[in-house]
DNA sequence: AGTGTATATTCAAAGAATTGCATATGTCAA
DNA sequence: TTGACATATGCAATTCTTTGAATATACACT
């Protein structure tokens, strides 16, 4: 599984806590993989136990403790290795596809609700990705190493959320034609 | 979960045995929502306690015994009921950004290869869709209810499969410009 | 004084998925 | 006749994920 070189990724050039990591998930890895605080700190755990993770307990006079994570040279090691190994693309899963493929079998106004619904979502994420891009990724040519990657996962970011809006314009316009079903 | 919803949709016009929509959710569902044989017979199983399905036993003298399943009208209530409520997004969770995440501390040519390797992957699947778009959906205008559906769940294989492989390219050309790292 | 929010971590139970195995039968080719 | 392959279904063990809490401190607002 991936969620714990995702948490090695997050992990490698900033230390933290379970906490922040949470938060960072919800910022920039969590874009392209998802993870709850329960289960970052589940994997938190399991990583210290097998040496891939250092934890250090901070002591707050304001704030309850922490423990701050750093990612050991066995851990880089590991993130190392598993990233040289030949993966697969991930699986699909998209419920609003499954939803589509029985259709025929809704009305079609629900249909036709729900996809506008998705091209709301996807709309919104697009305008945060663009945002982004807007702030930080002015001249492609002109960044860092890190900073290229970065570009680079936002890029994909970008092309999904359109390709999606695309998609839902396609769908509503030919499901609009008729009225039958 | 979908798996549920994706199975009633997958056999709701077509009844057949667990080993046949296993094969079937290779082709078709599939591309959306995989799912293996054992996920599959467990799922109708607890399916047909549900009254969702009903299945019948069909006594075969060339092969084993099989049983066909079918679904209710309770099922068809519970997957029309199940299509009305709103559904986010599925979160992604994509292993190739997750390297690319953390591409800066592997070497360059490791994740050039991943690349290529991602790149051909998506152009096989394409060049499938592309089959499938030419055998049967050369008048989009013309199709039935049913399989103007189908040919959405397609379009949108289609457009994922075109902006990964638009985005392997953006990304071996911007980390084949420089060598180092 | 009470309410809400942010920080910070963890447990427990249930549900889902994966992996590997086990069991049949029949056909076809080497 | 042996081995591989296609048909057909299922169990068991483990792991992973999700859901719903519980606990604790401190600050800000009303």
């Amino acid at each position: 599984m991936a969620l714990a070189q995702a948490i090695l990724a997050a992990l490698i050039d900033f230390p933290c806590s379970g906490y922040d990591l949470a938060k960072r998930f919800d910022g920039s890895v969590g874009f392209f993989w998802k993870a709850s605080h329960q289960q970052i700190y589940r994997e938190l755990a399991k990583l210290d136990t097998q040496g891939w993770v250092n934890s250090e307990t901070i002591h707050q006079s304001s704030r309850p403790d922490k423990k701050l994570y750093s990612v050991t040279e066995f851990g880089q090691k590991q993130l190392v290795e598993w990233i040289a190994q030949p993966s697969e693309p991930t699986p699909e899963k998209e419920e609003i596809l499954v939803k589509i493929f029985a259709g025929a079998h809704a009305p079609r106004t629900v249909i036709l609700a729900e996809l506008q619904r998705h091209r709301h979502a996807h709309q919104l994420r697009l305008a945060t990705y663009q945002d982004i891009e807007q702030q930080y990724f002015q001249q492609p040519q002109s960044l860092s190493v890190q900073e290229k990657f970065q570009y680079l996962t936002l890029r994909r970011g970008l092309g999904f959320e359109l390709g999606w809006l695309t998609w839902c314009d396609e769908a509503i316009q030919l499901l609009s034609q008729d009225t039958n079903s």
